[in-house]
DNA sequence: AATATTTGACCCAA
DNA sequence: TTGGGTCAAATATT
């Protein structure tokens, strides 16, 4: 795998400098219209966000199709094998990232708001930085998602469109998922196509800065995870506060036959990468 | 009350 | 040993 054509590397720069300026553009949009108002223009900044994320993340994987998903998950390998190997040790099961490798993309951004929800789990002070290093998990790692990223705050503050620098690590297994995900396990709620929650397509992920929860659904989750190894490393409880409790949602393809769409199936993650890679 | 953040301690690879 | 990534108790926020 990493070997992507020149062409999908040609995308992959492409789709980059989009995620870049849709990230300065929703700064842009924050700074003019500060606070209440700008609520809508900013949800759909974050939309493109997400959108490019996906896309960036797809092709940096190798272009595979959704089919596969089982990837080499070095940690998780090592441990079961460890597990196997010697069942009976108190193996700790490495719920630390391994320390060089799998750096998977840096983005400079203005933003530190990216369409996902983290958690802070630490700051640190870097060798010749002067601003900290900040690390941040995945809010939704109790169900599974092991993503992380780090942020780090440029010193040369001239230039708002690169005013930090995110590192992401992991893949979403939550994320644009998330909701497709839950409410496919989730026998009660209803199937999240045309959850229909007004002019922009997200329900808005996080109200980090707006907290107004709205009319939008709330996506509870119970256990819904058959695997979940002993994630005893913190009390990331399986339920959710009221702050974040709206991940996610509804696609707005209002459409009967949305689900044949391809951009259903892009958000789905099902959709055909090997095709749009030879047809470059 | 529960949950999120802060912050020094702890741990591990270089 | 040191740098830096993570943990987890204390604290803040709701």
């Amino acid at each position: 795998m990493a070997m992507l054509g020149s062409s999908s590397a040609v995308v992959l720069e492409l789709m980059t400098m989009g995620y870049q300026s849709a990230a300065y553009l929703g700064e842009l949009l924050r700074a003019a219209s500060p606070a209440q108002a700008g609520d809508e223009q900013q949800e759909l900044a974050a939309e493109i966000l997400r959108c490019c994320d996906r896309v960036i993340a797809e092709l940096n994987r190798g272009g595979a199709t959704g089919a596969t998903t089982g990837k080499k998950r070095k940690a998780a390998e090592s441990a079961a094998a460890a597990a196997v190997t010697s069942p009976s040790l108190p193996v700790t099961p490495t719920k630390r990232r391994a320390r060089g490798a799998e750096a998977v993309r840096e983005v400079r951004s203005g933003t530190t708001t990216d369409g996902f929800i983290w958690r802070k789990y630490g700051q640190k002070e870097i060798n010749g930085c002067k601003h900290p290093r900040l690390y941040y998990r995945c809010a939704f790692r109790g169900q599974g998602c092991l993503a992380t990223r780090r942020v780090q705050q440029s010193q040369s503050q001239d230039d708002p469109a690169a005013a930090f620098v995110i590192a992401y690590y992991g893949e979403h297994t939550c994320g644009g998922d998330a909701a497709a995900a839950a409410a496919c396990r989730d026998g009660e709620l209803m199937p999240p196509a045309v959850i229909n929650s007004g002019a922009s397509s997200f329900a808005a992920a996080w109200n980090m800065a707006s907290r107004e929860p709205a009319s939008s659904l709330a996506v509870e989750r119970r256990s819904c995870d058959g695997d979940a190894p002993s994630e005893t490393s913190q009390g990331w409880s399986p339920s959710f506060s009221s702050e974040v409790e709206l991940d996610v949602v509804g696609f707005d393809l209002a459409g009967a036959d949305s689900s044949a769409s391809p951009v259903w199936e892009f958000l789905n993650g099902s959709f055909d990468w090997e095709f749009v890679i030879n047809s470059l």
